[in-house]
DNA sequence: ATGGGACATCGATGTCTGTCAATATTGATG
DNA sequence: CATCAATATTGACAGACATCGATGTCCCAT
């Protein structure tokens, strides 16, 4: 953490962040890092995630990923959007569908947030 | 993933996960993980988190973490026991004094969870 | 152009959450 | 025992959030 905050993104934020366990994080790190989590933070976006994490190339249309669950088409519509405005998901449309792919990037720097001492 | 869930803690079931990017949760895994990560998807709890991670011995007296905030005590407390209840601090009484202590397990399961592709 | 299918947006509603002041509890100390 | 200091609990309240039905928008096929 050297560069100053000002105009970094969430995901830029985080992806240059030490361990928690390392360093202390400041205010500004810490209120730019929380809305990342906080997307995560809900049972039916963690499925959605990693849903899209597993298919071929990281990425899923909208519309299987509507089958998968028992929530109406605005709920998952509302919950993948959520996802993208904090970083985690590319969006793509391509004709009539609308595919969603995981920012790999987000979910390491999330993952080296978290990294423990045993790493 | 191969044990049931019965009876698992978060803590535990986010232990044996693999990482979003290889399966998708199952609606069961999900509820159960999504309570830890809401635990640490507030900024006031993420700096509580990374200030007693960051101290000697991964703990740290209640005390010293009031002075670091411009938070009620009573709201502190309560940020404190939300994070106790996810499994992420132990909790340890010394005398009129309170310790936190960071759960490793916790945070290296949720980091394992979240690793990507680069991994 | 028109109709239909895929997805997003809007507005309403019930629930959850962060915060505080007041109060309770617990333990050390005189 | 009385008191004080450290921490937790309670109750209240404002703001945030998940969900849905209704509706809007965009794109393709006929």
């Amino acid at each position: 953490m050297s560069k100053s905050l000002i105009e970094l993104t969430p995901v830029q934020t985080v992806a240059c962040c030490s361990p928690l366990v390392q360093e202390p994080l400041s205010l500004q790190q810490a209120e730019q890092i929380a809305p990342l989590l906080k997307a995560i933070a809900d049972p039916v976006r963690l499925r959605l995630l990693s849903l899209v994490a597993s298919c071929a190339g990281h990425e899923a249309c909208v519309c299987d990923l509507n089958d998968a669950f028992d929530l109406s088409q605005p709920t998952i519509s509302h919950h993948l959007k959520v996802l993208h405005e904090a970083g985690l998901l590319d969006r793509e449309k391509r004709g009539v569908w609308v595919f969603y792919r995981v920012r790999s990037e987000a979910l390491d720097g999330l993952s080296t947030l978290l990294s423990g001492v045993m790493a």
